[in-house]
DNA sequence: ACCACTATGAACCAAAAGGTACATAAAAAA
DNA sequence: TTTTTTATGTACCTTTTGGTTCATAGTGGT
């Protein structure tokens, strides 16, 4: 699974080679169509694998204890360095946006997946709002969105972006910068007044 | 150059049949290697062409008639359209990153084209900083960098996004919602009290 | 011992796909 | 008019690649 993740994330599904995924393993190819009878069926399974392990690694933050606005900008900056550390991941996920989700609209489970991401999200917002910080009437969906379009954009089109723009993308003070305005963005956002 | 963009748009570079553009075109495969010599050139040139394509339908937008916050406003609801409305290019985009901008780096003239798209905000907030409503000591780039996360993930992560929140990221509600929600959040990121 | 089911290796296949050889026409330069 | 350059059609080649055939070995239940 590990060696599937890789050559997909690395290739995509039409750039991934079959053989080189077998050759990658102590296994064959031939034990590969045996158990994934296609390579859609690997890739699905790959796919599934990745949100799986991303999930896993998503710990507890303990974000219930800090108070709503240290909680938020803390579960920002984590989902920042979260996919900073994880481009694997990203890159799957990329690639299945590519190809519309067709993929995983057949695999069940992984819609289950993400909803704790949101109820997590609602936790700390309303909490926010209850305690008078948080404006109110906003939605929690949305600021998830938007918590994880700013962070996976800043992996995801990190090459032609730092390419038009001269940026180096890389650099530790360029991350941190990004990171700090990030979470600036998401604060002012959904903040009562400052 | 259309039904290339169309098919590497479609299926990406490893995917895009160079049989299927030449079926396309009035023309044969013969000629698409006597004059870009290899996928990967043709490739290439799509995607400077598109780039140009895209850069060409940004007219004018009158934005310094307006006031900055109007003007911020407006630059960021026609981006979040343009998006929307262009959604072959945003995955020609999507491909090229996911090749990690391999291609771009080797066409010249795609730097410049995108420069103007800075300048644009950076007008804007320098002269909203002129007239204190803008907070001072913001990147332009930085913002410019916000407004299209914000915008491009809203179309290029939408099937497995729409998908694992069981979203209709289609209908008009939802874009009506989503594109006022970030034009809030970049205007309140900006601004200075409100 | 017998049987069914799971697991595995090695060679192989057919189709697809990027790319080319060859011949030649049309146009432009000389 | 001769020559050189650009343009084009047809057929073909080679390699890659997803997928399979056949034969065989282990494994567990009865």
């Amino acid at each position: 699974m590990e060696a599937a993740i890789a050559e997909f994330g690395e290739k995509g599904l039409a750039g991934a080679r079959v053989d080189a995924i077998a050759a990658a393993t102590s296994t064959s190819k031939r034990m590969i169509y045996y158990y994934f009878e296609s390579k859609e069926g690997l890739y699905l399974a790959a796919l599934e694998a990745s949100y799986q392990r991303i999930r896993n690694t998503e710990l507890g933050m303990q974000l219930d204890k800090m108070p709503p606005i240290e909680a938020l900008r803390c579960l920002t900056s984590v989902t920042f360095d979260h996919h900073l550390k994880n481009e694997n991941h990203i890159r799957m996920v990329m690639a299945e946006n590519f190809n519309r989700g067709r993929y995983l609209a057949q695999g069940e489970q992984i819609q289950e997946l993400n909803r704790p991401a949101i109820a997590l999200v609602r936790g700390i917002y309303e909490r926010g709002v209850r305690e008078g910080v948080f404006l109110p009437g906003l939605d929690p969906t949305d600021i998830h969105e938007s918590i994880s379009a700013l962070t996976f954009f800043n992996v995801s089109n990190r090459h032609t972006f730092g390419m038009i723009f001269q940026l180096d993308k890389q650099s530790p003070a360029y991350v941190a910068a990004r990171r700090e305005n990030i979470v600036q963005m998401v604060l002012r956002y959904v903040r009562k007044n400052h």
